[in-house]
DNA sequence: GTCTATAGTAAGATAGAC
DNA sequence: GTCTATCTTACTATAGAC
């Protein structure tokens, strides 16, 4: 066996072990919230030990941004896919190609309800809450551009209500009883957005 | 001195003491938000002691909600007396009312804004965020009251909506910088609001 | 990369005198 | 009602062998 064998042998124990406490770290956070949640448990369900966990990431609070992480890219490439998907069928409006990033952006949270439900509950690291907030915000600006470039300006306070009404949105979804409960939510909730209309002052 | 005289004065006292807390912890807390806050430093500032604390308190978490409690207060009460001097002034359109609601809901966030933004931060107790989501919730359905004596029920879709916005607003504009900012967010939102149009399905 | 064992520490809560 | 002193408990994070 080489040395390099050897290397990527190892690169991959590292790997799913990694794995592993990720998605123990998953279970128990959903279960108990981040303050509760204690180390051992979950190092514990991973079969692994504190000492690895401290190998792979820099703490509790890593732990809970990864599973964060994991999200939000699955929240981006849905929404993108969407918008693109809408774009490519010949869409030009700026307000129908938002309503299907939502909903993009909506479908996932019906699919990971457990999960969402988690980071809406609010408990986290210290100022995880701000960040939750913020990366919907930013997803508003961008798609905020459409608007924009279509001389059609979104501004600050009609931002303030889409961000605000998606955010609840979500946690609204999160919390339904069953998918079905939710997947209803979710199209009630898109359905008064595109009938949402701000009429000029 | 009679010993009801006496009782008197110990009452005053405690009164007093419990006043302190109280205000020592809104500065602490706001400083530091609630899990990095010691009790030590709470009692410290109100010139009290750990002891007094728990004779007031069952504990942190208790002092915590008491200053939601008090918010709370302002907020049922201003909304209140913003719709019922609406409705004198001879305004009947549920919606108009709702809206003078929520201007005097935002109006107590303008003024309270540093607490407004300790609250909306996120951290606090657990379970607190949810708590928080659920006052606003009640208020806006009790608002639906409205809409559904007159003939035009608000569905959950746009009640969530309508309860997301509401939300976001009081947080941004809890962290706008200045009064005058603040303030100029509160009325953008309320201009959204007022020119919101759900159109029938 | 992984593990065990241990250290550090910080803080909320209680007991009991005044 | 108020205070001081103490406790105790739990958990993160590290050290160092394999």
């Amino acid at each position: 066996m080489t040395t390099q064998q050897v290397a990527a042998r190892a690169a991959d124990r590292g790997a799913s072990t990694r794995a592993a406490l990720l998605l123990a770290a998953r279970t128990v956070f959903m279960n108990q919230g981040y303050a509760q949640a204690g180390i051992t448990e979950i190092v514990e369900q991973a079969g692994a030990s504190v000492g690895s966990l401290y190998h792979h990431f820099t703490g509790k609070a890593d732990l809970y941004l990864a599973l964060f992480e994991q999200l939000n890219d699955q929240h981006e490439a849905r929404t993108r896919a969407a918008v693109r998907d809408c774009r490519d069928a010949g869409v030009s409006d700026p307000m129908r190609l938002l309503l299907a990033g939502a909903r993009g952006y909506l479908e996932v949270c019906v699919e990971q309800r457990e999960l969402v439900a988690m980071f809406a509950r609010g408990d986290g690291p210290p100022g995880f809450h701000l960040m939750w907030r913020e990366r919907l915000s930013d997803w508003v600006r961008r798609n905020t551009e459409f608007f924009a470039r279509s001389g059609e300006p979104l501004d600050e306070a009609a931002a303030i209500v889409l961000t605000g009404a998606m955010l609840l949105a979500a946690a609204e979804v999160s919390t339904a009883a069953g998918v079905e409960n939710a997947r209803q939510r979710a199209d009630g909730v898109l359905a008064v957005l595109g009938r949402l209309h701000v009429r000029p002052a």
